[in-house]
DNA sequence: GATGAATGAGGATTCATTCAT
DNA sequence: AATGAATGAATCCTCATTCAT
């Protein structure tokens, strides 16, 4: 049990499996995931058919594990970005915001996420606890007026989603993310002229760390 | 038993084409569509797989075809509730919570219109042309203080999708759709105490027309 | 219910799924179950892969049809020889000379229900049962003197199935079969002289019936 | 258990190579030969996939090991057995009750020997070469009056595989093996009477060494 | 020798679609 | 129009085997 008693190769397998998940993301943008078989996701990630299954038991267990990556890489950077504010108001600008940013710097990602939103909304869970935790303190403090906790939720998050959409679509200019941001503090109860003043702050920096979400997840083959 | 028993005049045709379509909501709820077979499909609906092909050129067109008639379903009775009303704000929270009351009293719509999202994004279009028209009309007559038109139906758009998922997973409690309702209507700018009030009106009614909404769509066949 | 019902083609499904274990049986015998695919088989049948499966599930069902079909073939063969004698002791000698005779006449036959023997053992249960059968009555009408009828049941079945093996791989002589009847005979009691004499008596006739057996068995795709 | 643990010397790499046919045996018993991947026996025995190609070119080696192991587990005993004693009637008797005595025993052993007929059947003639040496020896002698060597050994080998059939699916008697060998012996021209009387005769013990008939032979890989 | 990731040919299975009846 | 058997391309998945460490 000392020295290296286990690590042979650093992270081989982790990363092999990596590939074929950033292939999946770029093929499944491409292609629809209907429309991307094994072989040519496996060959994008520069391997065999075959190696797929030694990482992953089907397709459905890889469109997860591709949800999951995709969110938790920009969950993981929104609660990085929102962790420096103090004000709720501002972690739910901020959020929608970058949200936002990440599909306009990422058209691969932000395809893929719509295109995953609703056969994979187990996994988009972790934005909604995440987001459901920041309104939660907000309306505690007084600082939001809603009707209900989950009526918030939802039109927090089907602003962001929406707002997704138009980005990929190409409906969305340059202003959108603020816009929807400013409209979303409103249904919360914020007035309008503070509102828009907060939804047109900086933005706080986000790291660039590569695919940092993905790494705690569990493996299922062995 | 007597008689003509089959009926063949009054659109033998045209129903066994509906048959088929609601054979197919109600598989593609349970199995989702790329899980749903033509032969399953057929066999649901009482018909030879054989059949399907008398009706629809092939799996892409039923699924357009599922997608109209899911929309055209509440497309149609919504324009109807709205236009008996005056107010742009009432027409909003009107569609909004007649949507979400559609989901509620048929989960298979619910589910069906969700999973479809993706796959016939050109359909829910049209409940997004709707919408912008009457959010322009709104903003026209002052009604609406909104950055963007874009932004303001994104917003509107998105709580009601959200909202729809919310039900569909359970989410959603009784006044769900009216909270929603008053949320997206801050969010256009009216006054927190004027949007609840607007919100909690009564409905006005629906007709309960069967399946018009497909009636008028072209049959590709025949 | 009255006429025609149900009937258009007459049997074609039926026949097609005798096609595939006829192709079947041909090819196991040459390359074996495990290195027979589907596709070879359906070919061998003049069909396409994918007919297959409109008739069996998977391959196991087929092995299980192809092994049932040998079976139920002499099975029925041997009973209706057996049927004009009134001698236990010839019933058993005719089963076993018939059931080397038949190894002798088709060899494909008699390699596949060897190959298929172990794997099968379920559907070798009908000779098994015909035979148990036939040796309770002899014990009953005090013609054999055996100490269970069990241990005859597995002895004359363990010659005969020995006994095609032999057949099947040259080392069997022209008259193997009668001495394997009458070693069979004596094991069950009946003196060594008489024995022999049973087991060279002349075989009476089977018909030449196409594919029997078979008809009756459970369609189990509809 | 003290000092070398391990103990390196004494054919370490023997012990591996057992391991692996003791692992095989297992699973063949369970899952059927065509149904074990490598990598389910390896791991069964404790070692990666890759090790398995340290010790067997491929994997009929390794089924022709297993059939080799099972048949000289037996083939040696019985033939230790049988030493000691005199009579080739006694020799046969005693060689059918201890291969039926060793499936009792060893229900694996059973299962995996039935399943390998087909598949390894060059091994199985170990036993045949050695029943038929002491067939002709008895013939010889004149203690057996047959009509072949054939015959009889197909009527002896037939029992004794039939009667493994019936230990291993549980239709065997506790006196099933004694009740086989006699009528064997009865088929061999010994009087009922004295059959019985053979194949009741205390049976010879069998020592209890290891995995004893694997060892002679040869070990393909270096 | 042991390890286990990678390989890729082989084969099973699905299912949209065609077509003769 | 309805039927349902047949089709075969497309794809999934398995697993014996290789190989670098």
């Amino acid at each position: 049990m000392a020295g290296k008693t286990e690590e042979k190769k650093p992270g081989k397998r982790e990363r092999t499996r990596h590939q074929l998940i950033e292939a999946a993301i770029r093929v499944f943008a491409e292609r629809g995931i209907g429309g991307s078989p094994i072989q040519t996701i496996a060959n994008e990630a520069g391997l065999a058919n075959g190696t797929f299954y030694n990482h992953f038991t089907n397709k459905q267990e890889l469109i997860f594990a591709v949800a999951g990556s995709l969110m938790d890489t920009v969950a993981d950077q929104i609660a990085e970005a929102v962790a420096t504010l103090d004000d709720p108001a501002e972690w739910v600008a901020v959020a929608l915001r970058h949200f936002n940013a990440k599909a306009r710097e990422d058209p691969v990602w932000a395809t893929v996420t719509v295109r995953l939103g609703a056969s994979a909304s187990e996994v988009s869970e972790r934005i909604r606890t995440n987001m459901t935790r920041d309104l939660e303190e907000g309306i505690a403090r007084g600082r939001f007026k809603v009707p209900t906790r989950q009526a918030a939720a939802d039109a927090v998050l089907g602003s962001g989603l929406m707002g997704l959409l138009s980005v990929s679509t190409g409906r969305a200019g340059p202003e959108h993310a603020s816009h929807m941001a400013a409209m979303a503090l409103r249904s919360l109860g914020i007035h309008a002229a503070e509102a828009d003043q907060i939804a047109h702050r900086p933005l706080p920096p986000i790291s660039e760390m590569g695919q940092a979400g993905t790494s705690g997840r569990a493996n299922s083959k062995g």
